[in-house]
DNA sequence: GTGAAAGCGCTAACAT
DNA sequence: ATGTTAGCGCTTTCAC
């Protein structure tokens, strides 16, 4: 266990003062250093295997080069790849992240938040979705550069990125439509979330514009974006005897869940009902009769994320785009046929 | 953005000196502070919104409170759960953690290491699987506290975790030869990988014990985890025309490719051919026919591994449970069956 | 072109 | 029970 090295240490090596050896290593500064002194630095430095020491830089620049990214939860699959794509952005810029995962708890998130300032991050990418939480704005206001993934929080300018979610119900209603469904029930997200909201509202714009009914009873909300939630959620759909052909699910667990009730029931996919998801999980594709569903780009989502959030750290003005939206992509499988009648 | 408190706002604020705050504000030193002094501290504390700077505690005390998490991919999904069970040991306890991802590359690996000590971990939690690298080793002969998942570093005391990959194999070679298999062909997956290498001795010793022929022709090295690896080997056992009657993989991953495989060459399982994987992904049971594997408990590899660094973080003299083994599960699915005959 | 000095916010001797 | 002083390792004005 060796002390670590530091500038005063090359600094007596050499017999200079520290300060010249910490421009001598900053590539901003050396344009006012003789060369030889550059060169003579460096490789002491090399030599005694000196590595900055980043908290302390961090304390006299009040720059941390570390962001946080807050999650709902890493378990869940499609975060995985927004994590991947925020760091393929800024590792390379020299930022380091710090991970958390909020469950959803608002609580929790407060608490999270002030854990990551407290740690100095210098920005937050906010990809956990619940829809009202004060703390997220009260972080920005607090000078910390924020963007949020799949959110727009009222009444703040903070930049957001997000996925067409209204174009990929749309696709799906169409894609439904014109295999001739015309009674299509609906397994909606936890409202608290803004992509549960966003889904629902689609769907009964995008069903209204397309003249199908909006039955009540044909509509059920889910309380989590889990397969039990699914499940239950089909269940009470059949228990109802209210006919339909189709079930659009909010997501593809909801999906994985309704389909496991309907087979219980010995209704058949797409035979009796065709079923849709939304996000295109790894693995969907190996799961029989394969969903059809909209495949959102995550990876690119996460790095669009730190992109933008590298604009506002960039540009001390903190003014950067505000709004990004990405496309997203129907991916058409066997969980979805024209209807038998 | 209005500028941060500090304690010396809260020491202005009520006429004391820094000191007196910064003990007030700690549990451990309050014993020596007038009550009325600590109460008065913390109300003005509240009341201020004060919280600490943890870069300037960590920079005085050298503890950042902060580890280091290096796996090899976060989209592999059997990592989220480890990670997750290390923050659900190590949040509680008021470390953060930095994630970082090296993709089995040794001279990433290398370079995130310095990036990790850079930033002053306290400890590291190295879940990636590469067999020899020496950056891992240097780290701990600096002083870091590191804790290995899934590998012993040789020549060195540093803790580890494995999972019971031998007892897992074991058990898979059981089940088949209870079956009634005697022909078991073997793909391995990359043999620099710790997991690789095991679960392959452990092949080759428990093949041996039970006095199955190894054959060489049954047995194939993946060069990767990857499903199209899987693919390949398997397409490479059969082309070599050798009769077997089943397949042990090394992970999921090789196994469902080389299910497919199998599937292109019109060979049914478990009809055809008896198939089994080693770890248990999610959603694993919802593929058919349902993979017959070993299951590790991957969260509670997390929560294990985070134990073991806390107790190397709090004890100082660096000695703790030097080798943890974790139980492994065998899990009966459809991909295993009688051979034919 | 380089040195001196100050200070980021905090903690930990050492006083008193 | 509290204040004084020093310093963690670095950057950055301001001198010369």
């Amino acid at each position: 266990m060796n002390k670590r090295v530091t500038l005063k240490d090359i600094a007596k090596h050499l017999g200079v003062h520290v300060s010249t050896v910490s421009r001598a290593l900053d590539p901003e500064k050396q344009s006012n250093l003789s060369a030889d002194a550059i060169t003579r630095v460096r490789d002491v430095a090399r030599e005694l295997g000196y590595r900055p020491n980043r908290l302390a830089a961090g304390l006299r620049t009040r720059k941390s080069m570390s962001i946080g990214i807050m999650i709902p939860d890493i378990t869940n699959v499609i975060f995985p790849p927004i994590v991947r794509g925020i760091e393929n952005v800024l590792e390379p810029r020299g930022y380091a992240s710090i991970l958390v995962n909020t469950d959803n708890i608002a609580e929790r998130e407060g608490r999270l938040i002030q854990v990551l300032r407290d740690r100095g991050v210098d920005g937050i990418i906010h990809a956990a979705v619940l829809r009202d939480d004060p703390t997220i704005s009260w972080a920005a206001d607090e000078g910390l550069a924020v963007v949020t993934l799949n959110r727009k929080v009222d009444g703040h300018e903070i930049p957001y990125v997000i996925n067409d979610e209204e174009d990929g119900i749309r696709m799906i209603v169409d894609h439904l439509y014109q295999l001739g469904h015309r009674r299509i029930a609906k397994i909606a997200g936890p409202q608290n979330l803004s992509t549960g909201l966003l889904r629902y509202e689609a769907f009964l714009q995008t069903t209204k514009e397309y003249g199908l009914t909006a039955d009540p009873d044909l509509i059920e909300v889910a309380q989590q974006f889990e397969e039990e939630e699914g499940r239950k959620s089909a269940r009470r759909l059949l228990d109802k005897g209210k006919p339909f052909t189709a079930v659009i699910c909010a997501n593809d667990r909801l999906a994985l869940g309704a389909l496991n009730a309907l087979q219980e029931s010995g209704l058949q996919c797409p035979d009796d009902v065709s079923l849709t998801g939304f996000n295109d999980m790894p693995f969907l594709d190996l799961i029989p009769p394969g969903l059809t569903t909209i495949r959102i780009r995550q990876f690119r989502a996460g790095q669009t994320c730190a992109q933008r959030l590298l604009d506002i750290l960039d540009q001390s003005d903190r003014q950067a785009v505000a709004e990004t939206i990405l496309p997203v992509e129907l991916v058409l499988r066997g969980s979805t046929a024209a209807p038998k009648s």
